[in-house]
DNA sequence: CTGTCATTTACCCGTTCGGGTAAATCAGCA
DNA sequence: TGCTGATTTACCCGAACGGGTAAATGACAG
């Protein structure tokens, strides 16, 4: 994959909290001959006047960061910057993740155990304006579309299923009668393809549509 | 923290199965003038050979591993070299994972997004024989020791809960008649302090006391 | 303006769940 | 051997849940 002609390298950006992590990640770059490290941020509130500043061809970025997640980030740089190429790199993986990374603009999304060489292979991929997806992940995507989408209540109530709530309480909470919320439940366990609540929180806890934090 | 009398460096051994944190790791160890990275693995199941050939000061170990987990190979280790000093390095930070590493003869558990000094003022303490804990994850290992063991009926009991089995269904799983599942139930209920299933599925969850994998 | 969809509430009914109580068996420990 | 704790089963009862059906409102798009 060398180039036989000397060309600029692709510029690279790291947004990722881990310290030793960067460090390694950019050793990993800069023995690329055609890749280099522009700029390094842990903070995903950085991430938009770094890329400013520095204009890197690509943004390598975790999804899980202090201050401003990862998809958010995303999207406040490619607002600004439409053309912006950001490749997701995370530990993380459920079908919620990798759809909410590929709509907020990212090109790729890739799991932090990458090997090397794939990983050099994505970045110039996508600067070359590709799309760069493993078959795995596809397939986790492409399950995820499939899934119908949970309407806000729908989500509020599932919110407060993952805290333990009764649908007495949750219709409390939400000043909504038990009726009501015995109502969303029942699409939920259809939407979700599941036969009861319990059923439903694990479910929503494993495609990441919620979280425990 | 430096060294006044040129001695010894403390080396270091890694376990870790992303090469590039592997990477940044070592360089943020070798900058250090009194510590140095003698060994490294990404498998767990090398762990012990590696060990063996090179009897690091202090192994830096990480939870999920491949092949064999990092509870499982510190213990491996430990059985053959009691005196070993291993501090489990890992992103996750569930009771059950600090309270098992510990129990495993773990000297320190650290999270990854912990600053370098703390890091290597870690290395230096426990080669020096110290048990290292951040007061915060202190008070999550006195919370899960102050919960009740659960017994393996009950362990089974919730394993298949997190399936999202019906009393009758964990019952003809494991051969049981659901008033005995029933009355498991009410045991867990009381030790993890939960009303009904759907909380215990959540709680055990959050606790690392089940995998969702 | 009309159809679609989210949202809300209502009622009925059978099933499942959770709590209380009781008791038998078995193994290990004092 | 007697006590403790894990495991098992049983019965009762009220509360919570899940499914079916129906319908009203409001918003938004065609």
């Amino acid at each position: 994959m060398k180039k036989l002609k000397k060309t600029n390298p692709i510029r690279v950006m790291l947004v990722d909290d881990h310290p030793a992590y960067r460090k390694g990640m950019a050793a990993l770059i800069e023995s690329e001959t055609d890749l280099t490290v522009v700029a390094e941020t842990g903070d995903g509130r950085d991430a938009l006047q770094v890329y400013r500043a520095k204009k890197p061809d690509v943004v390598l970025m975790d999804l899980r960061l202090p201050g401003l997640g990862g998809v958010e980030a995303t999207l406040a740089i490619r607002k600004e910057f439409p053309d912006a190429r950001v490749i997701v790199l995370t530990t993380f993986d459920t079908d919620e993740d990798i759809f909410r990374a590929i709509q907020s603009g990212a090109k790729s999304y890739l799991l932090k155990d990458t090997p090397d060489d794939e990983l050099a292979t994505a970045i110039r991929g996508v600067h070359a304006g590709k799309q760069i997806l493993s078959e795995k992940l596809s397939r986790r995507l492409a399950e995820r579309q499939q899934r119908p989408e949970l309407t806000q209540r729908e989500m509020d109530v599932l919110q407060m299923l993952i805290k333990g709530r009764s649908n007495r309480e949750i219709g409390t909470a939400l000043f909504l009668c038990e009726d009501t919320v015995k109502a969303h439940f029942k699409t939920l366990f259809a939407k979700l393809k599941v036969q009861d609540r319990t059923e439903a929180a694990i479910s929503a806890i494993r495609h990441g549509i919620v979280h425990l934090d």
